[in-house]
DNA sequence: TAGATTGTTAATCGATTAACAATC
DNA sequence: TAGATTGTTAATCGATTAACAATC
């Protein structure tokens, strides 16, 4: 329990938090089982109850979950029973999508400042935000020990703002930027390409 | 040899597409490696060869790939050596990020419609894209045989708007929207959600 | 030729699933 | 009690890697 889990295991507790909560709080359900909670979310129920047993037993037998323990259970597991300010990187149009993304709350995240290097784009307010030089960021990142960044620039200017990140403490990195980025181990970057998601799904296409 | 691929190895050819793609045009390299390619992107040379050798044989021994044929190749497979018109439903901030983006061309995809359902917003030119009525959805994707979707709308939103897209003779979905959606089968879905790809590394930290 | 690198095989490693005793 | 569902084991399934003959 709980020593060395497989990184796709980690991978699905966050779906699994997300659906139970919407069962709970769209759907005002009190339990739940592997059964159901699989179904809802295409994954086989045996699969369910292995990767939840990695960190300990939360169900009974004969009436399965408590939806909100469970969620608690899961949340302290994925270190978000606190809120992690995020840095982010761009404030382009992408950005502003971001800064304005009313998600991040109650998940265990909140954007609490915007750097860009454009001058035309710094002294503007983002959702309340105020949009920082670029050049500033490494005091901000360092100065409130900030750990998350989320990257919002060019490919060209990723790799460098990677290693600013990375200098300046940063260790978990949501990047936008269609390139793979070198970063050191102990540093955790996660990928968001919209045109290779696309270009997989073509694959099955006609 | 292109009989049944794991969709794990489909997952991996944009990523390599990508990656030749960067060291063809940006640095002007004529030939690679399976060491070389590995290496940049964090995979071991054994993955690459046996990836591309479900599809056939690509390389020359002592020499390694071709770049320029190795692109064509992955494009031919992957079926990118089209433009794939694709529907964007959502014309919020994340809507205008999408329309704006510039990484889709020559990458196989062009957003060529946006809809929305709020009057306000339509009728709004985004990047020379006229944002068009919702009502207006299925006759557009059906006239123009649509095939690919993405998807800009709340959660709360997007199963009824899948359903619609579906219906209307879509098969391929990225949904930017955090909830798992219900799709029969033979219709893929791929997810987008900033929350949950920064709970996955949250685990990973402190 | 000598060195480099492929494509492929077999071995290893890891993940998923089926089944069921335990028990609520 | 009878029915439902858990947590876990063992079997199955699938993916990755190491190694190497073939050959450019």
């Amino acid at each position: 329990m709980a020593d060395n889990i497989p990184d796709i295991v980690i991978g699905r507790l966050p779906v699994y938090l997300r659906e139970l909560t919407r069962l709970s709080e769209e759907e005002g359900k009190i339990t739940t089982s592997s059964h159901e909670l699989g179904q809802r979310l295409g994954i086989s129920s045996a699969q369910i109850r292995k990767d939840l047993s990695h960190f300990g037993e939360f169900g009974k037998q004969g009436t399965g979950y408590h939806i909100k323990y469970l969620i608690d259970q899961l949340q302290e597991i994925l270190h978000l029973a606190r809120e992690w300010k995020v840095v982010l990187v761009g404030a382009g149009y992408l950005g502003h999508a971001l800064a304005h993304y009313r998600g991040f709350q109650d998940r265990g995240f909140r954007i609490a400042w915007v750097f860009d290097n454009d001058p035309a784009k710094i002294g503007e307010t983002l959702n309340s935000l105020i949009v920082q030089s670029i050049t500033e960021l490494e005091e901000t990142v360092e100065k409130h020990e900030v750990k998350v960044a989320i990257i919002a620039v060019s490919a060209e200017a990723a790799q460098e703002i990677t290693d600013r990140l990375v200098a300046a403490g940063i260790s978990a990195i949501l990047s936008y930027a269609p390139i793979h980025l070198k970063v050191p181990s102990g540093v955790h970057v996660s990928y968001s390409d919209p045109v290779v998601q696309l270009q997989r799904m073509a694959y099955y296409l006609v």
